[in-house]
DNA sequence: TGTTATT
């Protein structure tokens, strides 16, 4: 290692060659009894600004060992990958390297890049920042810009910072401004500079945030961002899918179409039950047992017959009249037949005051499910050997009149379970539960929209006022966009 | 009361 000084790495090819030619033995001394200067042997750490390097012109003949000692020079190294054909192993003449400082990849690209010919290349070595580091260099993407801000507008905020060689607004098909705007700058340093100085800097008019201001994402970074989109869409986030991925939670879907078929009579099913059920494998899979996820509600409706503690958790079909206006429990406990949906659908279908409605079936149905078959809800998959079909949930709001805003949602409701709560009343296009950014946590309040506003009003009818532990739902038409301004 | 958006 004595010889491999940095005059010696800066001056000729024949100093390179040294280093090829003595490398086994050196690289082999030196990794076990040596560590660079003030770095103790511990599992490298880099630099949160640490730059993934380049490495071009490296003869085949020469792998990571050969190679880590010329770029030890410049400082201690974090990871260096030789470049090998995926199928055949081959040595492409080319690796990564990321140190563990910025700094010594920076001084590593200044005295080697194009500095010395490594032996057998006939072109200089390449040491140069990876194109996966170069994030679009000098292109900015812009954030949290009001509306109404035109491209002069965005380029006179960035023009102290540098030459703009581009600035466009993205706009919608209707030539609506997204609120973002790229700009590209000549140099990496100018779009560096104005990244320092306006992130965060100001909030635009009508802007929910602070500008941002930050390189455009790279061709990699956007095609994992449309995968992200896709899978939220796909409601894989869900906690349940957490647990079992989008396959187990499509298999659960088909798991509890099955359970609403066997439990709703003559094709229907009550809300209350399509509720119970979802709510129930929810709770089921996630805790591993059926839990409490619903407080008692007033009054209580299990049948006789039904004693299991936990099924008084399940909202009954009393707790929905709280504010609609239905008619009040009767003695024994269970709604009137035919009363608690006013909406002349018959989701609940009249029957003997004395039998286990649907929900009961359907609770104690999935808790004996649950209860017997620990692993089964993660086996069903099995059951189907092709993945389900992705239908990108694209239009986010109904016409007029049929979407719904939702508040006092259960903490733990997402998208997926809003979805299951308001599908008995017609065809959902859109569930969206609001999560706090910053904690990931649900507002407890969302948007459900139908394709019809008879499925809409139906929902309100019988949703409005759902009792849910200690909160009612509030279910309502969302105001729309101009509406209720004061002036 | 439909959110932070990536040509």
């Amino acid at each position: 290692m004595a010889t491999l000084t940095n005059g010696q790495v800066d001056g000729t090819v024949h100093g390179v060659g040294v280093v090829s030619a003595s490398t086994n033995g050196l690289v082999n001394g030196l990794n076990h009894s040596h560590s660079p200067a003030g770095c103790p042997a511990t599992i490298p750490m880099k630099d949160h600004d640490a730059i993934k390097l380049f490495i071009g012109q490296i003869p085949r003949n020469l792998d990571e060992k050969d190679l880590r000692p010329l770029f030890e020079e410049f400082g201690k190294i974090y990871e260096l990958t030789v470049l090998k054909d995926r199928f055949t192993g081959m040595h492409k003449g080319c690796a990564f390297l990321t140190y563990c400082a910025r700094e010594s990849a920076l001084k590593a690209q200044n005295a080697l890049h194009e500095q010395k010919t490594l032996p057998g290349m006939n072109r200089p070595i390449q040491v140069k920042p990876a194109d996966s580091e170069s994030r679009g260099d000098r292109k900015l993407f812009v954030g949290m810009l009001n509306k109404q801000q035109s491209e002069d507008d965005v380029r006179r905020l960035f023009e102290s910072f540098g030459s703009i060689e581009e600035c466009t607004i993205l706009r919608g098909p209707d030539g609506n401004s997204k609120g973002c705007a790229f700009v590209k700058y000549s140099s990496h340093a100018e779009a560096q500079a104005a990244i320092g100085a306006l992130h965060g800097s100001q909030t635009m008019p009508g802007a929910s945030s602070s500008l941002v201001v930050k390189f455009a994402d790279t061709d990699k970074e956007r095609t994992i961002r449309r995968m992200q989109q896709m899978a939220g869409q796909m409601g894989i986030f869900n906690p349940m899918a957490l647990q079992f991925g989008a396959y187990g939670a499509y298999a659960q879907v088909q798991q509890q179409a099955a359970l609403m078929a066997s439990v709703g009579q003559g094709g229907y099913l009550s809300p209350m039950a399509a509720f119970a059920a979802a709510q129930m494998q929810h709770m089921a899979t996630i805790n591993g047992l059926p839990g409490a996820p619903l407080t008692p509600t007033s009054g209580g409706s299990t049948p006789p017959g039904i004693s299991a503690p936990t099924v008084t958790s399940i909202p009954s079909p009393i707790s929905v009249n709280g504010f609609t206006g239905m008619p009040p429990p009767q003695a024994n406990g269970q709604p009137p037949a035919e009363a608690v949906f006013t909406n002349g659908i018959h989701h609940y279908p009249a029957q003997s005051p004395t039998a286990a409605d649907p929900l009961q079936q359907a609770y104690t149905g999935v808790q004996q499910y649950a209860a017997a078959y620990p692993a089964a809800y993660g086996q069903i998959s099995q059951a189907f050997p092709h993945p389900p079909p992705i239908i990108p949930q694209q239009q986010r709001e109904g016409p007029e009149g049929c979407n719904l805003f939702i508040y006092h949602l259960p903490q733990e409701f997402g998208d997926g379970e809003l979805m299951q709560m308001f599908l008995p009343f017609g065809n959902v296009i859109s569930s969206k539960v609001f999560v706090d950014r910053a904690t990931n946590q649900s507002k407890c309040f969302g948007f459900v929209s139908f394709d019809n506003p008879g499925s809409a009003q139906a929902a309100i009818q019988s949703m409005n006022g759902f009792q849910i532990g200690m909160k009612r739902l509030k279910v309502q038409l969302k105001r729309p966009k101009d509406a209720n301004r004061p002036y």
